[in-house]
DNA sequence: CTCATTATCTGCGCCGCGCAGGTAATCACT
DNA sequence: AGTGATTACCTGCGCGGCGCAGATAATGAG
């Protein structure tokens, strides 16, 4: 499965580069592409999806917000949160980068039959699956081996 | 195919999340992986790998070979260059981290036959290539709206 | 009304990164 | 061999994202 990790390495890079050419940071873009697709969430909720603290989280709203990216809004049931919200007509800038990835692969994959790609996206619920077991795993491990307590 | 972003998504978090376990950036441990399993290398090459640039990567090897996890070595071919050499007396840090992945994703995939994992082999070849296009593609993007003229 | 908890925001410092410039080795050409 | 261009890596500098700790506001329990 080293085949896979190579993918994984690329992927990095390629958001990376992305990242740049937008203005934003890579855990920006995630944040966004989150977004795009997943409807709003809480502030609170990104964090746990990105891995970043509170603080981070703030700064990164701030900086999404700033340029227009998302809005902030209440929640009209919990005035503590903060519901954020992507804007949809800042997507077209996105376009240039992911519109030709979703043709493409669109595209690519159409070689592929129904049972085939019905089994590629049981293999990656399966393995995203596995991943949340390793994240808890080795959340739970000593930390590193130079001195600082713990979490 | 918005399942295997999922996956994505997750892979950086937990790198994260080892990173700092370890004590180190996820470049980094991007880097060691690739030296742990590539061998030598030359320091120009792993910022083509990881995307960084020849500043970045001479203080990525600093704080490797400062921690004792790499070794500079001269080329005695081109004296200009710099071989980097992963020191394996150390990779039983990393054993708590990412040797359970090994065993555990073994034990996972026998679920598949040899023919399904030969077709995900391939699959992952094609997104592999498929990666390649979309980064020269967006490489050649005119970059960011804001004022700043090119690369 | 008071205390504890939850959700987000702010001040501070650290550190990885890009950028621009520097040094040394190598190559191309005469 | 000598000169200039190129290549490969290293160094000084500033920016910006991040974690940490504490502050603020809203909610819930009694």
């Amino acid at each position: 499965m080293t085949s896979l990790q190579r993918v994984h390495g690329q992927a990095v890079v390629l958001s990376q580069i992305i990242a740049d050419k937008v203005g934003l940071s890579p855990s920006d873009l995630e944040c966004l592409g989150f977004l795009s697709h997943g409807g709003p969430v809480t502030a609170g909720r990104l964090g746990e999806l990105t891995g970043l603290t509170s603080g981070a989280v703030t700064r990164m709203i701030d900086r999404l917000e700033g340029r227009k990216y998302v809005r902030r809004r209440a929640d009209p049931n919990d005035r503590r949160r903060v519901m954020v919200e992507f804007i949809p007509a800042r997507a077209k800038e996105l376009e240039p980068f992911y519109g030709p990835m979703g043709n493409g692969s669109d595209e690519w994959l159409a070689q592929y039959t129904e049972k085939e790609l019905a089994l590629f996206v049981e293999f990656f619920s399966g393995m995203f699956e596995w991943g949340r077991e390793q994240t808890v795993r080795v959340q739970a491990l000593p930390a590193k081996p130079k001195r600082k307590k713990k979490a």
